[in-house]
Formats: C-alpha cells, sequence, structure tokens
DNA sequence: GTGGTCTAGACCACA
DNA sequence: GTGGTCTAGACCACA
C-alpha cells in the first residue's frame, strides 16, 4: 500500500500523510473506507506507532479523514478537498510563472521546456 | 540588502541562500562583487555567524560564488545559472502539471486559475 | 430515535447519553416511559452493545432513569433534573462571561454578538 | 508558570495549550516574548519534552506562537486572536441560551441565576 | 481491538 | 542549546 522511501530528507510520518492524501484525493481510497489500524500500517512499515500515529492526526486536522475511538480511521471524501488541492497547484505555478518573468525568463520559452518534459513522459513514481 | 522572516517555518540559512541567489541570479549583484564577510552579515542580520558561513557554503556548492581565502567571497555569475534554474522552474511545473492531470483536473481549468492568480497581482514579497 | 454523528469527535456513548438527556428533558421521553433495550438499541444503531450499556449505567447514575432487573430501563422524570441543568446552564454562561471580562472584551460587544447569532437563527441540530 | 492538575481528565499537553492561550491573550507573555524551552518548560512541570512538544506544535498551528530551529519558540500576538477567541466565547453562549430555550426554561430566570453566579464572584483560579 | 496519551531516551539539523 | 522526529514500550478509555 505504502512504500517509504528512507532516503527522502522528508520526515516518515509527512511521507505517509502524502501517500494517503494522494489515495484519498484519487478515490483509490473510496470514502468511508476503513483504513488500516494504527498498529497494523506501523507493524507493515516496520515502523513506530506513534509515528502513524501523528500521521492520521495530521490527516484528520486537514479533513481527510476522521477517527472514532475503539472502531478506527475512515476516508472522509469530500470534494472541496480536490478543490482546495487544485487552488495549491494553481497558486504554486504561478509563483513560479512570476520568479521566472522576474528573472526575464520569457514565458513561451519556459513553457516550451515545460511541454517538452511532459512529452518525455517523465513519472515520478508515487 | 537582506531581512529575515522569522514567521517563515524555513531555516535561517536557507532563507538567506534564496536571498542571495536571487540577487546573484537577477544581477542585482554582479560578477566579483564581494560580499560581506560572514561575521559582518551576521551581525547585520543579528544571527550566529556558523549560520551564514552555511549559507555561504551552500551558495558556493552550488556555484554562485567562490571564496579567496584570506579575501573573503565573490559573485561568480554565469549565464548558466540561469539556465539550470529555467530548467528547475519548467520541472517544477511539469510535476504540478502531471499532478493535476492525475487528479482529472483540467489542465485549462487549472491554467484560467493560473492566470486569474497572475492578474491580481499577489506578490509575494523576495 | 438517535442518531449518530461519526464525525463528530466525542465517543459515541456519550452522544447516546446527551441525545436521551435532552429527550428526557423536554418531555418527549414521558416518565416512566419504557427504554428500548440495550440490545435493540445497539442493533438498532448499529453499534456494541457495551456502548449503549455504558450509556444507560451514566444516565442511571445522573438520575434521568431507573432500571427493573428483568424488566429493562424506565425513564425517571424528575422536575429537578431541569433545575440542575438550568443552573449547569446558568454557570457555564457565567464562567464564559467572566472569561470575556478577563480578556478586557466588552460585555455588551460580547451579547451584541450572542444576539446575532441568535437572530441568525443558527441551528445545530440536536 | 504553569501548574499541571493531574486530577483533570484532560490531557496535560491541551492544560499547558490551554493556559499559554491564556497567557498569551491577556498580553501576559507579550509579542515576541521567549517561551521556556521545550526541554526547560518540561523538567519545570517534571513531564516529557514530547509533551511539551506537542503542545507547542499545537499552539504553533494555531497561530499563538512561532518556533525558529535551534533558537526557541516566540509569542506571535496578533488581535485576531482576540476576535476570534471572542466568536467562540459568543457562539458559545448562544449555543447554550438556545438550549435553555428549548427546556422551556425562560431567558430571564436563566440570567438572573447567571448574574448571581457572578456576584457571587465564584472565581475559577488559573 | 482501536485510537490517544505519555515516558524515557536517542539522534538530527540548525544556531 | 533548541526544536523536530523517532523508537520501544506502556496504560487508558472506548467499542
Amino acid at each position: 500500500m505504502i512504500t517509504l522511501d528512507y532516503s527522502d530528507n522528508r520526515p516518515i510520518f509527512q511521507q505517509v500523510v502524502e501517500k494517503l492524501q494522494i489515495y484519498i484525493l484519487k478515490g483509490i481510497l473510496p470514502p468511508d473506507y476503513k483504513l488500516p489500524s494504527v498498529r497494523s500500517l506501523a507493524a507493515e512499515l516496520s515502523v513506530n506507532p506513534n509515528t502513524i500515529q501523528k500521521a492520521y492526526s495530521e490527516l484528520e486536522r486537514e479533513g481527510f479523514l476522521y477517527t472514532v475511538k475503539g472502531k478506527g480511521a475512515f476516508v472522509r471524501f469530500d470534494d472541496s478537498l480536490l478543490d482546495v488541492r487544485k487552488s495549491e497547484i494553481a497558486e504554486h505555478i504561478a509563483d513560479l510563472v512570476m520568479e521566472a518573468a522576474d528573472l526575464k525568463i520569457a514565458k513561451d520559452d519556459l513553457f516550451t521546456e515545460v511541454e517538452e518534459i511532459l512529452k518525455k513522459g517523465k513519472g515520478k513514481e508515487i
């Protein structure tokens, strides 16, 4: 389900958060789906339960899941999450475009390069 | 010359690195310009000299400056730096576009939102 | 009769307690009314019988119902319950008013905002 | 500075959060004031550093403080925090008033009791 | 069994 | 020194 990248600088709990966010946004984990328990996911990833606990807390705070004490954690999908992510992506791109403009990089030039990268189908595995 | 944002979560040395990179790429700090000494910049920013030292080392590693023992640090501008940065930006945008595609966000929709943000002239101070 | 809100952070047994308290205080469940059995209510709510048992015990402890072995649980309405709840509410409000005073929030300001909220008919479903 | 109440059911980290929120909102801890380090506060309260760490993280998330790695945590006072708290208090009172109305408790009666409590100067120690 | 909190102790990046 | 992350292991309330 999830594979950790120990050569990644980011903390483990954050990698878990990001992977689950993607699965939820993409609908791979459907609404009300019961996520693996803190302990079982911790065991599966050979990681301390506290680390998974932290990831789940963060995801709950962000509205990606809800937890019921004694029952477990469940996916709370909400279309608004997708909108939020879309806005984040748009804002991020806008920032980059502005930085490029600031460095006198022609917008056309920049997007030509973007297209080339996209054609090469450079696919970061998720 | 540089103002630090303590409410920014990133480490201080990284903020210094980024600011100097921008000044150098934009040509505000011209080639062979002598940068302030580690100690004086540290004093100016009320920051630990170790922090500035780390920033300068990082900039040297990335090719933004060179140091001459006993003389100081100097700007090494090189047009290739600009190309490198351009490629980084393009790659970054390509990644975001691919993520959006993955989430079934229409490319047109996304770029409409990017344009809107750009029109608003939302200007993150650098 | 009762609907649970799984996105509510409070434990399930507490939600059951609160709902029944309200029904009893409001007289919807009249004195000596026989409550559903632990098992049937548990089945109806798709919940562990332990959970309902805990709710009933709590309600008995608080004087909202009495149980007769082999017969079931019955509403024990008592006007004094209403007085107790009234005092709790008053005390709670007094605490909040004192906190506001402590933060130099003008009492008039505070109650103007309270009135506005009430006008909006903001109705948390119970 | 802070005293813990072990008979309180709420978790320790939350008690710490609440106490510091109050000190910050009241201005007892002024803007940019350096809070005690995670370790020193942990030692002072005879509590594990992780527990304080959790409290500080929560306070940062809520905008009550900002942390600078290697330097420490600092108060970020913002008048908006006071407005937010005021709205929370108002909403809470409105909820209670509505509950009382629902139970056919006369508003005048309720507020007479509130006033009596306030006169008695019942002061929850902070 | 399940999430939530906590201790004791460690290591890391940053300053 | 300072915050941030993590492990190993424990105990609790809830279901």
